[in-house]
RNA sequence: GGAGAGUUGGCUGAGUGGUCGAAAGCGCCUCCCUGCUAAGGAGGUAACUGGGUAACUGGUUCGAGGGUUCGAAUCCCUCACUCUCCGCCA
């Protein structure tokens, strides 16, 4: 959410910079509601401060035995004006609040102009591509198993076999010592959320058809994000302790109404997904610091993995719709013959952070922090990049040696 | 699922119809004293928000939402959450 002040002093500034990512900022609709807030705003609380009084006053006269009714009909009258007008200020002041939450956060200026996704740029390219394999991910394994799930549960899902399941858990740990390790706290969280966690991390009001609604109105978590910054919801945090550094295994569920027919084979789309997720809260100043520290924390797994991957920076019209900057990894995928996102990791500058109300004190007063997060990794797609880019042609994945102690060996073989 | 107790500022906690945005303590900030440290003294310190160039000044908020009342942290109703006991259970 932006700052309403912010957008009344400059709006013209911000509607141009909206502009970059194919926001179209209404400014007629703004400036008639936020004209017409000013002058309810004003009469009511005029009427209010009337209204107070009145009722000392009556308490006075009371008190002290004197005559009442005539400043009774007085009160009356200005409290039956007030229900009136206050009426309409909160139907106007909801409608500005729905308006605010449709805004997407500004793009850095840093970010370069673009389209979508075509117009991303990749600012690195690390590790050689040297698998000859092109055989995809359930032409090496029928340990992946759509069938089965399918029956289970339906399309979207699978069940993975024989040394699978122990693979996934061993990135899993490998992903999660690795975050421990460059200063990220671990939590086991909720997987299902309140509506005013996910408002607060910006899914909803707008992305509801994207996520699954329980019958006791919550919604599964499509990310570890949504829980990890809602434990500081509604907090100060303390200044010297930013930037403070998250991290959670989860699994995550997401509808995927929007991409019926979109990579319906294999492992790549599922409702159901392993994500290990890392988190900053931050100091607003060097905020995008971070991001870069987060970035590299991601692409340290990859690193380490002998993966190889590029990492893509977003141009403004395909950033999400609360991040301010975004940098995606993507892993090299042999079946598929090119880079497929394994990471989006994201300042989110204080969009959430307005939306979720997380503050520190100085003494220049009170500030929103500033979010940042990124996937460290996805392991369903991390499981997929390692098995196409490290078969052996003869039912064996060679497994890196950073995750071999995981698994107590170099060579783990598939069905 | 049943019974009871609770939810107040950054934190602990008092407050049962107007003088309460709220005692006290902790924390934090400024200053003073002590040559350092420890301790002590004085003052300040809730959030959000409107109007105003400003000085300043108004409004809202005591878990959430309704209600009673001229007036609600305080009384009534509904809901959420926390705790205790019972039941059930991995």
């Amino acid at each position: 959410m932006l700052d309403i002040k912010n957008l009344r002093e400059n709006f013209n500034d911000i509607k141009k910079m909206l502009s970059r990512r194919g926001y179209n900022l209404d400014q007629d609709r703004f400036e008639s509601l936020d004209e017409k807030r000013k002058i309810l705003q004003i009469s009511v609380e005029n009427l209010q401060a009337d209204r107070n009084k009145l009722s000392s006053e009556y308490g006075k006269l009371k008190s002290s035995g004197e005559d009442v009714d005539e400043l009774k009909i007085t009160i009356d009258k200005t409290n039956s004006e007030l229900d009136e007008k206050d009426n309409e200020l909160q139907i106007l002041l909801k409608e500005i609040q729905n308006f605010l939450l449709d805004i997407p956060n500004i793009p850095d200026q840093s970010v370069p102009d673009g389209k979508d996704e075509n117009d991303n740029v990749v600012i690195k390219k690390c590790g050689s591509i040297t698998a000859t394999n092109t055989l995809d991910h359930l032409e090496i394994t029928k340990d992946i198993d759509t069938d089965m799930a399918a029956k289970i549960a339906g399309s979207r899902f699978s069940v993975l076999k024989g040394e699978l399941p122990k693979l996934q858990r061993a990135l899993i740990s490998f992903m999660i010592d690795n975050a421990v390790k460059n200063g990220y706290e671990e939590y086991y969280v909720p997987f299902m959320a309140n509506t005013d966690s996910l408002i607060g991390t910006g899914q909803l009001p707008k992305f509801e058809d994207d996520l699954f609604k329980t019958t006791e109105n919550l919604y599964l978590i499509p990310t570890a994000e949504v829980p990890l910054t809602n434990i500081f919801r509604d907090e100060f945090v303390s200044e010297v302790e930013l930037p403070i550094k998250v991290t959670s295994h989860t699994p995550c569920f997401r509808s995927e109404a929007g991409s019926y027919g979109k990579d319906t084979r294999g492992l790549i789309r599922q409702h159901q997904f392993e994500k290990i997720e890392l988190v900053q809260i931050t100091n607003p100043n060097d905020s995008m610091a971070c991001l870069e520290n987060l970035l590299s924390n991601a692409c340290e797994i990859l690193d380490l993995l002998e993966l190889p991957y590029q990492v893509v920076e977003l141009c403004s019209g395909d950033l999400g719709f609360s991040s301010t900057k975004t940098y995606d990894i993507e892993v090299w995928m042999p079946s598929q013959n090119k880079y497929r996102e394994i990471s989006s990791c994201s300042n989110f500058s204080d969009f959430q952070a307005r939306r979720s109300n997380i503050k520190f004190k100085n003494k220049d007063g009170n500030h929103f922090v500033h979010t940042i997060n990124g996937s460290g990794l996805a392991v369903g797609r991390c499981l997929i990049a390692l098995i196409e880019n490290n078969f052996n042609g003869s039912g064996g994945i060679n497994i890196p040696k950073p995750l071999q102690p995981y698994l107590d060996t170099a060579l783990l073989s598939v069905n």
